[in-house]
DNA sequence: GCGGCGGTGATACACTGTAACACTCCCGCC
DNA sequence: GGCGGGAGTGTTACAGTGTATCACCGCCGC
């Protein structure tokens, strides 16, 4: 679904992303600030998950220090507008790469050797996840799914059968 | 599959947790030593998921000073042997309730009322994930599954039909 | 005895995230 | 024009989480 051999133009393309941002910004009514811009850019160039220091440190420049702390509140915003995901194992954040309703389940698929996130999602997966919960007796109210293993392009580049 | 009425003996039973922790390490010719001990019992003991900190605290006494360090040190262990889980969304750990094999789809369920973390699989999941990893060209290596919401006993006791 | 190894203690540190407060800008309103 | 008021940001300080490093101890084998 996702192409990976370079960093620019990785998944929907930058550009893209920034589109959107700024139209479902518009459409709700809300500011597509600057800082929210450069962060959602940063998040978006990096092809892999970035920390919020590393973004952070990224949008600093010699004059002009951008703390952690608004790079946070950024993403929070982001977040709440489900233009960027966080991944829990990673302690970073990826930009989201085909607008899902939130909720919605997806897949975080984590290669350990070149560190991109691709998502995947899958209705069979999402049915049987809330065929078990159902079973337990539990409201799912928010979900992590995340998977840590090795992505198609970094395996044929090891072995290359 | 547990019951959850009060704090002691919640999941499978303190005691059995011991025995098996101290059987899997002796089968395997690894050391129970007694700060691992400890570390397992104040996970089990807790009955909902414990900070290393939080442990860290529970351990130490006036005049016997616990580090977090030998806490993490003893949790790594044990999560190596599959005793005790690491929940990502909390930064917090608990006990396995029920011996799994390593990599064995399970998933977390989190109430966000009192905090309970139950332990459920399901085969039908597992394959759902399976085939999905499999389209995606994704090799697993560990996953993360962890829901967040409101366990059933809990929902009775907020809105008694 | 002596060396090695696994486990532990202890200090310091890095990384991640939040609280609190001040300031600015913009907008609506009197 | 003056005057709140709210959203966004800057800044500092701090809390929480996890790791690196070194020293020490006990045990086992040689």
């Amino acid at each position: 679904m996702h192409r990976h051999e370079s960093h620019d133009a990785c998944h929907t393309g930058v550009g893209d992303m920034l589109a959107r941002a700024e139209a479902v910004c518009r459409e709700r009514g809300l500011q597509f600030t600057p800082l929210r811009r450069e962060v959602m850019e940063a998040v978006a160039e990096a092809g892999k998950a970035q920390g919020a220091y590393d973004i952070a440190e990224k949008l600093s420049a010699p004059g002009k220090r951008v703390a952690p702390v608004s790079v946070y509140r950024a993403l929070d915003f982001l977040m709440q507008q489900g233009l960027v995901h966080r991944i829990a194992s990673r302690n970073a954040f990826i930009p989201c790469a085909h607008g899902h309703a939130p909720g919605e389940g997806v897949v975080f698929l984590i290669c350990r050797t070149c560190g991109l996130v691709d998502e995947a999602s899958s209705e069979e997966l999402e049915d049987g996840l809330d065929r078990t919960l159902k079973r337990a007796g539990f409201t799912p109210a928010h979900t992590i799914l995340e998977v840590e293993g090795d992505c198609g392009a970094c395996r044929e580049r090891q072995q290359p059968s």
